[in-house]
RNA sequence: CGCGGGGUAGAGCAGUCUGGUAGCUCGUCGGGCUCAUAACCCGGAGGUCGAGUGGUUCAAAUCCCUCCCCCGCAACCA
């Protein structure tokens, strides 16, 4: 029983920015798991951490003109503070900068090119010099380079090359003999019919173009790129190939590596073949989950619409949050997050079921019982002496209680936790339905009657404290706050074990009204208000509900990308961009290019390809004949293998539903200048 | 024919693997109750389960076939 260990990782995020709502999906799903776990008497080792090396980070610290590691520390920082805010209980926090996993990173990088299974090669491509750019054949333009239509000359450079491809036949094999590993089941066949079986081709894992990762130790001018830096994390973290490797012999193989969906390939694939070049075990699951996918699209900044997870906290509290998370959207698919779906589980679910059902009950037994949970009725006689007859509503209720944690279990199991919640609230229903039908108010007020409300406020009282452990995994301040309306002891009473009794709570308890466990929020209200708080230029309006006791953070800025005004420039930067207008004279699409358009455009005497991405609003009909304006000295480009030689300006929305092409108001030339 | 997911009551979903009275949540309408956070409980209305009045079957939301539509991913929005 004591020796059940459990090690579960979330996926190590990226410090490029600030984490969304999504991250906090992931990483609440796996604290409720670790929760659940531990409760039920496993030995559980939850990881998260920061993936931080790459070339978008050092360009980033570049750009922003502090060291990589300045800036990453600034936003892990951040990272940690959001799950201290959804009280995350992870027992490590793992940074690829760490000292530890740098330098194990290199022995096993080192491991596995002295095996041979990491080679140096070389990778051959046409170079442009001034774009510093590696080109394949199919991506030149004309021979050029499509980036900015200069020469390119045939360059070689070395790298490192992981060779997949040997281990390819056994993961194959593995995959088939372990359905369980994959998760949920059809994202192994995606991953068998779109990459393993047409054939894996050796993994490129060095780079040379930028510095900040970490070096390979035999050969400094190389660092070692993202998947062996980054994958590793789940075993360095516990000690693999260091000083002190108990932990790796407690805990690995992994149970579970909780991953997007995006990330599956990675972890399904490139992972264990690793592992099995290392000689170490599989992990027993991957699960793949879904998304969260805004009601208005994807999120993204420039729609504005990215949910910060710390504004929701600071709004309706770390609870409602998290149950929303858990409970809204079957895991493993994807669903839609919406504040209105978010305020009516709060409203339906955890203020008029739970809350009030624990409001209802607790007032009852300060006021028919002065405050003291009373003594049920003894009715196991059933001999006819006198004694009261056993109650069928009590049984049932009794004995879904007592059947509830086999039934949770079971769910989360599955990590079927939207499903695990479903069963407590359905019986969290029954408690009141099992108030309408015993009618507690009509008993109280016959003195003859007074042992059977007893009975049934028990009931009731105890039914509380079995939902309020049975929350325990999902909800972090919750059950405390029933726990402590209800006078349950701290120990024994609070703990998983005791959900195979019914009667725990001992009679005599007081019970002590407190506050509304969630205030019913008034969801029209509420929807103007996050509205209003969203709008740009207004300031965020207070809360219409009490404050939780959430420290709020700063506020991130909101749609950064679509600051308005932009940053100034002088006059001679705009004279830089040479805008003409042109004659659209031709067009039409392209095959296998669902998005674009290929038009052709008359300026003075010189006629020009662009390309455009406007297919979704215009039919080619459109636009023969009609003037737009053409950024005419944009870099050449090639796209679905036609080369576009500048650019037509539009208007769009930020939610990218309408858009129009720029035109003129009165007659004009083509060939004119914009100015 | 690139890969994948999906189309079931006004909305969001379950049911499909393992054929057999079409179910849940929210909303809506009506009723009950008054202990409670205008909450809770009960009942009603509302669906030819994307199309083929396709195939298999005594029986199809479920299995097979064909087609249509939506959404991701990938390749092209500079």
């Amino acid at each position: 029983m004591e020796n059940k260990t459990f090690y579960l990782t979330t996926p190590i995020y990226y410090p490029s920015d600030k984490l969304h709502i999504g991250h906090a999906y992931t990483t609440v799903a796996g604290d409720a798991i670790a929760r659940f776990k531990r409760m039920t008497g496993y030995d559980v080792f939850y990881l998260t951490g920061s993936d931080e090396h790459g070339q978008k980070i050092e360009r980033k610290a570049l750009a922003k003109g502090v060291s990589p590691q300045a800036y990453v520390d600034d936003i892990v920082s951040t990272f940690k503070d959001l799950w201290a805010l959804l009280d995350i209980t992870y027992d490590k926090f793992i940074r690829t900068t760490d000292d530890y996993h740098e330098k194990t990173v290199q022995k096993i990088f080192r491991k596995l090119y002295d095996q041979g299974d990491i080679y140096k090669g070389s990778y051959t491509g046409k170079y442009c010099t001034p774009c510093e750019s590696f080109w394949t054949e199919t991506q030149l333009a004309d021979g050029r380079c499509p980036d900015c239509g200069g020469p390119v000359e045939e360059m070689t450079e070395d790298a490192y090359f992981f060779r997949m491809s040997k281990y390819a036949p056994r993961l194959i094999q593995y995959i088939k003999d372990h359905p369980e590993f994959i998760q949920p089941p059809e994202r192994a066949n995606e991953m068998l019919a779109n990459f393993l079986l047409p054939g894996l081709e050796d993994l490129c894992v060095s780079r040379t173009s930028f510095k900040w990762g970490i070096p390979v130790d035999f050969d400094e001018r190389h660092v070692i790129y993202v998947w062996i830096d980054a994958l590793s994390n789940y075993i360095t973290a516990l000690g693999y190939l260091q000083d002190d490797p108990s932990l790796f012999e407690k805990y690995w193989p992994a149970n579970v590596h909780l991953v997007g969906k995006e990330i599956v390939r990675f972890h399904t694939i490139y992972w264990p073949i690793m592992l099995m070049a290392l000689g170490i075990p599989l992990p027993k699951q991957v699960f793949g989950h879904g998304w969260l996918v805004l009601s208005g699209g994807k999120m993204s900044k420039s729609k504005g619409n990215v949910v910060d997870p710390v504004e929701l906290c600071a709004r309706y509290g770390v609870d409602a949050i998290r149950y929303f998370l858990l409970r809204e959207v079957p895991f493993g698919q994807d669903g839609t997050f919406s504040n209105e779906a978010l305020l009516n589980r709060i409203n339906s679910d955890l203020a008029n079921d739970l809350g009030n059902l624990l409001s209802r009950t607790v007032a009852m037994i300060e006021k028919y019982f002065g405050g003291t949970v009373p003594s049920p009725e003894k009715h196991d006689c059933g001999c006819g002496c006198g004694c009261h007859e056993p109650k069928e509503d009590d049984f049932d209720l009794i004995n879904t209680a007592l059947s509830l944690h086999r039934a949770v279990e079971e769910k989360m199991d599955a990590l079927k936790m939207p499903n695990a919640l479903a069963e407590i609230f359905a019986f969290i229903g029954k408690c009141n339905k099992y108030i309408d039908i015993t009618m507690p108010w009509a008993l109280a007020k016959n003195e003859a009657d007074l042992p059977r409300l007893g009975t049934v406020l028990y009931n009731l009282a105890e039914s509380l404290r079995i939902a309020g452990v049975l929350l325990s995994p999902f909800l972090t301040k919750t059950p405390e706050k029933m726990f402590a309306q209800l006078g349950v002891p701290q120990g024994y009473d609070r703990s998983w074990d005791s959900l195979s009794v019914f009667g725990v709570l001992e009679p005599g308890t007081k019970v002590q009204k407190g506050e509304a466990l969630f205030p019913r929020i008034d969801v029209e209200k509420e929807l103007a208000a996050l509205e209003a708080a969203h709008a740009p230029a207004e300031e965020a309006k207070a809360p219409e509900e009490p404050a939780q006791q959430e420290q709020k953070q700063p506020e991130p800025e909101k749609g950064e990308e679509e600051k308005f005004p932009a940053e100034e420039i002088a006059i001679e930067d705009f004279a830089r961009i040479d805008l003409r207008l042109g004659l659209v004279t031709a067009c039409e699409t392209i095959e296998k290019a669902d998005k674009l358009l290929k038009l052709t455009v008359r300026m003075g005497e010189e006629e020009r390809t662009i390309c455009s991405g406007i297919r979704k609003w215009y039919e080619p009909a459109d636009l023969i004949g009609k003037t737009v304006v053409v950024v005419a000295n944009l870099k050449p480009r090639k796209m679905r293998g036609i080369i576009s030689h500048g650019m037509i300006l539009c208007a769009g929305d930020p939610a990218d539903e309408k858009l129009t092409v720029v035109t003129t108001l009165a007659e004009a030339e083509h060939g004119w200048t914009v100015r």
